[in-house]
Order: structure tokens, then C-alpha cells, then sequence
DNA sequence: TAAAAAAAGTGTTATAAAGTGCGTTAAAAG
DNA sequence: CTTTTAACGCACTTTATAACACTTTTTTTA
């Protein structure tokens, strides 16, 4: 389980590395790939380990497309999913494109907050998730969706 | 079992050690982990034995994420925690984040309130600690979370 | 259509900052 | 007075990041 705040930096390329404190966590999990997609709910983005990527997605897949509220989390989920090789064993380096980082609102900035959820991380805009976190909210969330019974027992 | 009020000192690079009277109980509890984070009302730091940590992680990491109270929690407790290695038959040594000091109020200062609480501690400022004691609140402090049922039960 | 140029992506190295370990001194307790 | 504990200082190690060089892909243009 990876959990805790970490103000990392972007390289010119938008490459992070995520912090040694992980390794030996990713090395158990024995994980070589990563998978970074937006939040459906906040302009942040959400990083999946390999396996558990597959089982998301493949339940979200899944779903009665018919559902309005299901087609957007797919669209927004599934098909924003950038997958990416990882080696736990060297430089745990990963490369954000450009629109996620537009998404997540770090285009100019080259800091940004990866935050460890267990089993997953969020990246946010420092600005973003100071506001988040002091009670404030963001013009761009979306608190309000009312989820179909499909997947009221998924958590994203 | 673990209690009592302890003010203690932060070195430069801001560790702390636990009081040698915590050393037996932690040399039986077996703990060789120890997490820090969040006090998700008060401006102050929760410090948790491992195996209490892995529950309430567990926990909380399994409620519905889509609800926004339950969210803010898992963002402050899950979010910010710090896990450290620990060694009852060593120093007793533990690092406090910068961020983590800054939530705590105790950035400039090199002391604080180290308070046990049984099986878990807190971490105080120590103008907050008293100002608390005697009754005053804080700017900072959250008290009308309302709770949904999910979590009504835990305890952190 | 092919060559050239630009952009995007990958990998390596150097250096400053952050973190760790351990011995020494000062203070407190028995 | 002796023993234990807490605080401090210093050296060493690890980590993060910026700079650079090189490769691959995409775009431009002749």
C-alpha cells in the first residue's frame, strides 16, 4: 500500500518519477505497467497499477453503454487511459501527455501534487488541491452525479 | 497500552524520538512500522502502530469514494500519511514531513506535544495543546462534519 | 514523394538537497 | 554518584532534479 502527499517537479519532457519511498511497495505488487486516466469527478488524475487498471476497466467496460452517466464515465475513464511501461526496479519514470496535464490544469506549472491512495495516486495542481483540501471548491468539479445502481459498488 | 503527556524536541532536520518509557510496549505490540498523518478536525498529527494503520486504511479505503464527506477523508487520513520504518530497540526515531509540520502548526517551532492516547498518539503544537486544554478553540478546527452511515462506526 | 526540419520521447550524468546513522554532550532520574 | 535518557552535532548516504545528448516520430516543404 502506497500512501502520503509528495510535491514532485515535471522535467521539460513532463516526465516524473514517482518518490524511492515506493519501490519496494511497486516491486512487491510486481507491476510493469502503469496506467494514468482522468478523474471523472475533479480536474486531477487518477494512476492505476496494471492489475488493477484491468479489473476497472474491464467492469467498466462492461457496463450498458445505454446508461448516459455510464457512456461519459467511460468515455472519460477508458477512453483517456494512457498505459505506460514501468520498471520498478529502475527510474519509476512517467511520462504525462499533453492533454491529461491540460486536463489536471498543470500545463504551465512544472510542480505537481501526487498523492498515494493505497492502491492508487491522484496527481492534482498544487493550487487545485490546496483549495480541495482547505474546504474550498473547484469551478470545474462534478459533485452531483447521480450513479446508476451499476456501479454504486465501484470505486474509482 | 501507551498514554501521557510528553513535550519533546524536533532536531534539525526534524525528528523526533519516542520517550524511553513507550519502549517496552513497543518492543511487545512488535510493531516495526509507524504512521503519521492527518487529524482530520483538529490541526494536529494522529500517530498510528502499523497493524492499527493497515485496519482503518483498510477500511477507509473500501467506502464509496463518491461521496464527497467520505472523500475528504480519505484525502486527509489516506492522502497525507507517512509511513516510516520503526525499531523499538533502536532510537525510537521518526521524521515529521514538512508538510505535515506545516498542517500541525509547528513549522518554526522545534517542540511539541507528543500525547499518548493508548494505542495511537497525537502530535501537538504546543500553544495549540494548551489553548485546547483550557477550553478556547481554534481557528482552524472542523467540527460539523457531518457523518454519513458508512463510517459512523470507525474510529481514527 | 523524399529530404529536411522540428518536435516528441528516451536515457545518462552531475549536483544540490534531503534523509539516515551514530557518537558525544548535557540533562534528568534513581 | 551512577545510570539512564534526551538533545545536539556531524559525517555519510540516498534521492530529486536539472542539464545534456541521442533516438524516434511527425511535420514541413521543395
Amino acid at each position: 500500500m502506497m500512501f502520503g502527499f509528495n510535491n514532485i517537479s515535471l522535467d521539460k519532457k513532463s516526465r516524473f518519477s514517482f518518490p524511492a519511498k515506493y519501490r519496494d511497495a511497486f516491486i512487491d505488487s510486481n507491476e510493469n505497467q502503469i496506467v494514468i486516466t482522468k478523474d471523472p469527478q475533479y480536474p486531477a488524475l487518477k494512476v492505476y497499477l496494471g492489475t488493477e487498471w484491468d479489473q476497472i476497466s474491464t467492469k467498466l467496460s462492461s457496463l450498458q453503454g445505454l446508461d448516459p452517466v455510464v457512456r461519459n464515465l467511460q468515455w472519460t475513464i477508458l477512453g483517456n487511459a494512457s498505459v505506460c511501461d514501468f520498471e520498478p526496479t529502475g527510474r519509476m519514470q512517467v511520462l504525462i501527455s499533453a492533454d491529461l496535464k491540460k486536463y489536471a490544469q498543470i500545463e504551465e506549472a512544472n510542480r505537481i501534487c501526487l498523492i498515494g491512495m493505497g492502491n492508487k495516486f491522484e496527481i492534482w495542481n498544487q493550487e487545485n488541491w490546496e483549495q480541495r483540501q482547505t474546504g474550498g471548491s473547484l469551478a470545474t468539479e462534478i459533485l452531483d452525479i447521480v450513479l446508476p445502481e451499476s456501479i454504486k459498488d465501484m470505486s474509482f
